[in-house]
DNA sequence: ACTTAAATTGACCACCCGGTCATTATTGAA
DNA sequence: TTCAATAATGACCGGGTGGTCAATTTAAGT
């Protein structure tokens, strides 16, 4: 039996946690290629050759830290949707931009990483996250503008797709203008 | 009398325009942080000292260029708006969208640079160039809409400020989209 | 042809990067 | 207490960066 398991999830939590802090400040400050290990190493308070123990790469490390913000919005979306399903489309809408506020307050860092890594050009396997989080959000906005159709709320001769592209375009942008009004 | 006259707009246009292009590619290919100025001199055919004495520093030839893409830019959005002055709101809009889609395919390395820019992170001066470039683009839908209302194709209550956010949202991001697109 | 001024060059600087690995410190079992 | 296994360290590596400047080439004036 070969253990899978990671070095880096045997450590006791709080040196975890210290790690983890330094990094979503670094990625969060700089982008994937301008972000530094070394500023990781010496704001966690390790050394460079634990890190590169626990992380065999700087873009495995990312990857970690890019899982976490995305699972973190997912579950802000997830929570949203679900808590608001018998809702009004009018009403389920501006809960969910709520909720987006809430969590660009909440979790400010998290926010920049994530929309450094849909704006902007470097970090590793870009191109495929980008798609994967775009069909999720094609898929999150569909079927919330379905669940109107269906009940009435939208006309059922309304082209979903365009309807999800202006939604997405709105409300990406609204939420992106507000990240950065708060940065300022 | 002190000549204000800089050195690089004395060199043979020939030179100049190697430059040009050298450090166009390199700007559109990496962010400005990533941009390195060997590859831009090694490119361009020219030495470090040369190039150095040209522009003094990195951010100084990243500024000249910069301003050529955005005064590009200005001159299809000034030439769509005045050729379609005298058309519907709908056509007009139609218009921007193609010049805009024509700009991203004659010029796709402007068009990387503008939209490193504008979405990405690290260019000096960002905040105060995006502020420049939102406000620009703000006065710009903003005369079209109220061109719109004041001929009666809109409804007067129109709140005009939401209107020119739904656009230029949806614009941007179509065109974004557009972009992205062709780069694959 | 000679001299002087201006333009061009590239070796060089200090500094930073991601990543490695021999050495040291820590742990736990016997 | 001893010893082996494991974890942590940081000096070091090759390579890249923006920027400088003494030395050289080129151009111009007489």
């Amino acid at each position: 039996m070969i253990s899978t398991t990671n070095q880096f999830e045997q450590l006791p939590a709080e040196k975890q946690s210290r790690i983890v802090d330094a990094s979503i400040s670094e990625f969060a400050e700089k982008d994937y290629e301008t972000a530094s290990m070394n500023k990781v190493v010496n704001q966690a308070g390790i050394s460079k050759g634990s890190l590169f123990n626990y992380f065999k790469t700087k873009s495995s490390l990312y990857f970690h830290i890019y899982q976490l913000a995305i699972g973190e919005v997912k579950a802000y979306l997830r929570k949203v949707r679900d808590e608001t399903a018998s809702l009004s489309f009018d009403v389920r809408l501006s809960k969910i931009v709520d909720s987006g506020v809430q969590f660009i307050t909440e979790h400010p860092r998290l926010a920049q990483i994530y929309f450094r890594l849909v704006y902007s050009g470097d970090s590793p396997n870009r191109e495929k996250i980008v798609n994967e989080l775009q069909s999720m959000s094609e898929d999150y906005l569909g079927n919330i503008v379905q669940d109107a159709m269906d009940r009435g709320e939208l006309n059922q001769s309304l082209d979903k797709g365009q309807a999800v592209f202006f939604l997405d375009a709105v409300l990406n942008r609204f939420l992106k203008d507000y990240h950065e009004a708060l940065e300022t």
